[in-house]
RNA sequence: GGCCCGGUGGUCAAGCGGCUAAGACACCGCCCUUUCACGGCGGUAACACGAGUUCGAUUCUCGUCCGGGUCACCA
């Protein structure tokens, strides 16, 4: 294995380049959205080069097609990716279990270097240790350094016996590290809290943390992004570039994404990921928006971004450090004005496929509905919630007929209906326009006002106060046959 | 517990020594109107607390409190 870093390709100076690295669990949660959102925006912002790499050496949760859903997810929101498992570039692999192979060679160049060393220690001892730190009341968890200094003797006796062991990073034993994060500056840590992490497992497997800075280097990784839960590693971080003599790279943490004051949004509680919010009915575009803003925000007042907007406003520095909640309500806002900015042909196809073909069978102008229903839509998936009048009219109370800007109540409402009947059976061309001139023109004649005639008619029909239309829109939307059969029945109840 | 980070209205947030402390969502009211919405206009509501620095602190420093993260041969 050649371990020479000088060997490894290089990329040209001067380019930001970015990583996503998710690990495939079958879905992708909206935190994880953002990270790479906000990932993909600092490589497009600088012309930079964004690569997907996924980290599946998590043995324990392998799940069938998680792949597909990353790659399906950030083609639908349109965060494209220059190198991938998908997309060779000429520094992959890019899936971290096939570079498996590569990691123990630049441990070793360190135990070379006298910057790590083999550890022989075994889980027994450790554990003893640990049990020895509780009982003499010190802090519990480091490692006590046993064979950071052992003889040349007795390392090779231990090598040629088969011994098992970890390499572990020496830590220097005084002083302090530091790194500079764009968003939180400057962050230092005394070297004594550090421990001599493991690099290399005893299997021969890299560290998660050791595969990362590895794998980052190699890829020629210039911005790291990632959730502030590594703040506190990231000095080992440092450490380990330093020790290789490597660049470090510009780090930028982000506070995560929380459902609440105490609790960070997780698959366990329910509806984070981004799939189940396109089911129910949330644009990717919308959802890809809210997140920008969530922990983020522009200089200006603009809250709705184009992808290119988003690329050309996008400033690293001014990501959050607090925790930001995700607010469905906002959600919902953000997703309305994008259904609201859609043409109406749009709008219309994508309510048509939630209303279904069996209800639309029943509707009688469908666009009609559409055309009313767009500004009363926050989300696709609730748009049936507005339709079960058109089956049939529930069950409702007289007194719903009683309002007070219309003058209505049963009543007049009766009294209305009954003018109402004849001129709707008069009009032989059933469009809203028609129907509402021949309905104002009769209110006109009666000296009341449109909804003193109006008002009652939607209730007749739909049965409920909040309609997507007004009583002659509804009339068009339900056709001739049952507008008049409805308002008669309503006569009969009335009556 | 040690270490690290954070703390502006209910939520997202602007602010980066001097402001009547923006804006958005939500909420309330009014207008528009053939219902409900959309839209327009207006309103309620915040700098965690205590010291210090300063002529002057939401902005700087320290402490307190609260919240989060992290302390593996897991990723």
């Amino acid at each position: 294995m050649d371990t020479n870093p000088n060997r490894a390709p290089k990329r040209p100076d001067g380019g930001v380049v970015t990583r996503f690295a998710p690990s495939p669990t079958g879905y992708m949660h909206v935190g994880n959205l953002r990270t790479a959102l906000y990932t993909w925006l600092t490589a497009r912002h600088a012309g930079g080069t964004f690569i997907l790499r996924i980290e599946d050496t998590d043995q324990g949760r392998k799940v069938e097609g998680a792949v597909d859903v990353i790659y399906k997810t950030l083609t639908e929101t349109g965060l494209t990716w220059d190198e991938g498992p998908d997309k060779p570039g000429d520094f992959g692999p890019y899936v971290q279990s096939e570079r498996m192979g590569i990691f123990k060679g630049y441990a070793e160049q360190l135990v070379k270097e006298g910057k790590a060393y083999y550890c022989f220690c075994t889980e027994e001892r450790l554990e003893q240790m640990r049990q020895a730190q509780v009982a003499a009341g010190q802090a519990v968890g480091s490692y006590d350094r046993h064979c950071r200094n052992l003889s040349q003797e007795e390392i090779d006796e231990n090598l040629r016996n088969g011994v098992p062991y970890v390499i572990r990073q020496k830590m220097p034993l005084e002083g302090k590290t530091g790194f500079d994060d764009l968003i939180y500056g400057r962050i230092e840590v005394e070297n004594c809290e550090l421990e001599d992490q493991v690099l290399l497992k005893s299997d021969g497997m890299p560290t998660y943390n050791f595969a990362n800075v590895v794998d980052d280097h190699l890829m020629g990784i210039t911005h790291v992004l990632r959730g502030n839960e590594y703040l506190s590693s990231t000095p080992k971080y440092n450490l380990l570039y330093e020790a290789f003599g490597w660049d470090k790279p510009t780090y930028i943490h982000c506070p995560p994404v929380m459902k609440d004051a105490h609790q960070k949004l997780s698959k366990r509680n329910g509806d984070a990921s981004f799939e189940d919010l396109v089911a129910k009915g949330y644009l990717s575009d919308a959802v890809l928006n809210y997140l920008l803003l969530l922990g983020w925000s522009p200089e200006g007042e603009q809250e709705i971004f184009s992808l290119d907007e988003m690329v050309a406003a996008w400033d690293p520095a001014r990501i959050s450090k607090s925790p930001a909640i995700f607010d469905p309500l906002k959600l919902r806002h953000i997703n309305f004005e994008y259904i609201k900015a859609l043409s109406p042909e749009a709008f219309a196809e994508k309510a048509k496929a939630v209303i279904g073909e069996e209800l639309l069978a029943e509707i009688e102008n469908a666009d009609l509905l559409c055309k009313n229903l767009q500004p009363r839509t926050e989300v696709l998936g609730e748009i049936p919630d507005q339709l079960g009048f058109i089956r049939e009219v529930p069950d409702y109370d007289n007194e719903l007929y009683c309002n007070k800007k219309m003058k209505t109540d049963p009543a007049t409402a009766l009294e209305a209906l009954k003018i109402l009947l004849p001129v709707l059976e008069s009009v032989t061309d059933w469009s809203p326009e028609t129907i509402f001139a021949a309905c104002a023109e009769k209110a006109a004649v009666l000296e009341k006002k449109n909804g003193w005639l109006l008002y009652p008619l939607g209730i007749a029909l739909a049965g409920t106060r909040s309609t997507p239309g007004g009583g002659t829109d509804l009339a068009v939307i339900l056709g001739r046959e049952k507008t008049l059969e409805r308002v008669k029945k309503a006569i009969e109840k009335l009556s």
